[in-house]
DNA sequence: CGGCATACG
DNA sequence: CGTA
DNA sequence: GCCG
């Protein structure tokens, strides 16, 4: 209501020389700290308040530590709750007398009006039970000796000859320079010369690289049980999600074994590969010698796996029946583990459960499926067995079809990506009559196609995607969403949401709305009807000739390549924004996620 | 001990 | 939370 | 879990 400053009470016309320097001073004497990676908008808000704010006096910093702070920011998330885990030990509640504990809107609003805002009316929620978060004791650091990648016992390679031998030919002298987001990007993921690593004859080649495969496989079926144990992510002691850290680290051993060009034998060193230490290698040797490890059976038995204490992992039972829920689209973690809290085993277990609704024992909730689910698992034959080869051209000419329809513009370029274009087998060797294991290997499937579309010299409106599915509906070709089938649009609307966030944060507006732009393209997730009545999964993209290559790196790409580009990418001077790979501006240094410039600690 | 990719529906 |  |  009533502004500290004494501003209250000041004549709106007419302003007093005293009166006038208070206003354009508002803020003086303030210093804000502001805990940048708990803030929503993060750094681009940072950095907006930092233009605004030493204009109106104020300064900022994000050091806790910080000398003459006034303000701490906590930022409040949108249903009311406040986030005192972001502050620094020394900000802590109370804090040091006379700082004062505001949310991000007493910002934002001050910069708005130009006017201190009454830190009462900005005061973020107590802290539950107002109790500070409980601190571990302090633990012995566990010391991984970087002196242990070197020579232990003279068996050990050196980092870079390690690091030499598995990139193999891919190797350059610069490799030598790279931090392993670089690194990981110059492999070669291709499964096909995985598969030939290390053999110079076919038949010796098939029955070498069936191990060697094995690892990957193994490794991203452990993976994706993690995945399925957990969720995919995890909170910190701040709340704030981080992916789960088991699963990434399968994610990168497989993909390290996937590009290693030689071919691995038992014992496995963590001086090898790199992103594989000590437990993974011990993982990999272990598949090497035996073809599975211990943990790797006990989650396809559905039993509980222990930690490497020999303590069983809470609510690590079901990791198989689980994961085979979250096939179902619609079904992820958390739905699987409440089925399988309820008991149910089997997609037939859950049919079940639904039916008999509120004829279940007495004391259950009766089981609900949305729709989504009730489709998956009616349709799971379907939907399970996943979209072969033989489908894709049929999608493609029902794309092409109606975006000629829509448009009456010919020529439009229909791209494969996704999976099914990373992992598409050359012709297969049809001298093998004599039964080369090459003829046994099954057609592959995968979980969905993706398709991209992009016309190089049509220009369409805003809402072609929403055309295309439109006439895809009405042709048949893909489900309404009414059936519960999948059947979502994406559209690119983050630069408006975005500008929104950053109106409501910084005051600002119009010239923020250039900088900021979604890396998402319009995109629809459908499900296609084969000519044989068949349902599969099918995704469209939309973009643009000038997107298209950015988009194909993005689209051709594994998620794991696409994540270590997107670190490497945000190490250094790049980002990736709106779909684009763009060089920070001069004028704006490159900051970490901390807001800190080069070579800060 | 912090970081680990990111955004839309 | 589910999906990419 | 692995890395810097």
């Amino acid at each position: 209501m009533s502004a500290p400053g004494g501003g209250g009470g000041a004549p709106a016309a007419a302003a007093a020389p005293a009166a006038k320097r208070q206003r354009t001073m508002p803020l003086a004497g303030i210093c804000l700290f502001v805990p940048v990676k708990a803030l929503p908008g993060g750094s681009a808000v940072f950095a907006a308040w930092k233009r605004s704010l030493p204009g109106l006096g104020a300064s900022l910093t994000q050091d806790g530590g910080a000398a003459g702070i006034t303000h701490a920011v906590v930022p409040q998330a949108p249903n009311g709750t406040a986030n005192w885990g972001c502050l620094p030990p020394a900000l802590a509640p109370p804090g040091p007398s006379g700082l004062l504990f505001v949310t991000q809107h007493w910002v934002a609003d001050s910069i708005r009006r130009q006017q201190r805002q009454d830190e009462g009316a900005y005061r973020p929620a107590a802290a539950r039970a107002a109790a500070p978060p409980p601190k571990p004791a302090a633990r012995a650091a566990p010391s991984r000796a970087g002196s242990m990648r070197k020579g232990e016992d003279g068996e050990a390679l050196p980092a870079v000859e390690a690091i030499k031998a598995w990139l193999g030919p891919l190797w350059r002298p610069e490799c030598a320079e790279m931090d392993l987001a670089e690194l990981a990007l110059q492999g070669d993921y291709d499964e096909e010369r995985c598969r030939r690593i290390g053999n110079e004859h076919v038949v010796e080649a098939l029955r070498e690289l069936r191990k060697f495969e094995e690892v990957v496989e193994a490794l991203r079926e452990l993976r994706k049980f993690e995945e399925a144990l957990n969720g995919q992510w995890l909170k910190n002691p701040q709340g704030k999600a981080v992916s789960n850290h088991k699963s990434l680290a399968y994610m990168h051993a497989a993909s390290a074994v996937r590009t290693c060009a030689y071919k691995l034998a038992p014992p496995v060193r963590p001086e090898q590969l790199p992103l594989v230490g000590d437990f993974t290698a011990g993982i990999i040797t272990e598949i090497l010698e035996t073809g599975s490890c211990a943990q790797l059976e006990q989650f396809r038995r559905d039993e509980p796996v222990r930690d490497s204490r020999g303590g069983v992992r809470a609510d690590s039972a079901g990791a198989a029946t689980r994961r085979a829920f979250t096939k179902l689209p619609g079904v992820g973690a958390k739905v699987a583990q409440q089925w399988w809290d309820r008991g149910l085993r089997t997609y037939e277990d859950v049919i079940e459960a639904a039916a008999s609704r509120g004829l279940g024992a007495a004391g259950s909730k009766p089981l609900v499926l949305n729709a989504t689910q009730r489709f998956a698992l009616e349709h799971r034959a379907d939907l399970l067995e996943g979209t072969a080869e033989s489908d894709l051209e049929e999608m493609r000419a029902a794309i092409a079809a109606s975006l000629i329809s829509l448009t009456g513009a010919r020529g439009w370029h229909i791209e494969i990506v996704g999976g099914s274009r990373r992992q598409q087998r050359p012709a297969a060797d049809a001298s093998g009559s004599g039964g080369g294991s090459s003829s046994r290997v099954p057609p592959k499937q995968h979980h969905d196609a993706d398709f991209m579309v992009t016309h190089h010299s049509y220009t369409w409106g805003e809402d072609l995607i929403g055309s295309l599915r439109d006439e895809l509906i009405a042709r048949r070709r893909i489900l309404p969403p009414d059936t519960g089938a999948m059947c979502m649009l994406q559209q690119n609307r983050a630069a408006d949401i975005e500008a929104k966030l950053m109106d409501d944060l910084t005051g600002a507006s119009g010239e923020l709305r250039s900088n900021v732009a979604s890396d998402r393209l319009d995109h629809i997730f459908a499900t296609f009807r084969t000519a044989a009545g068949r349902l599969r999964r099918m995704d469209v993209i939309l973009v643009t000739p000038d997107q298209l290559p950015y988009a194909l790196i993005g689209w051709i790409g594994s998620t794991m390549f696409n994540r270590f580009l997107r670190r490497h990418m945000n190490h250094g001077l790049w980002r990736i924004k709106g779909g684009r790979i763009v060089r920070v501006p001069d004028q704006a240094p490159p900051i970490n996620r901390r807001g800190q410039g080069p070579g800060a600690k």
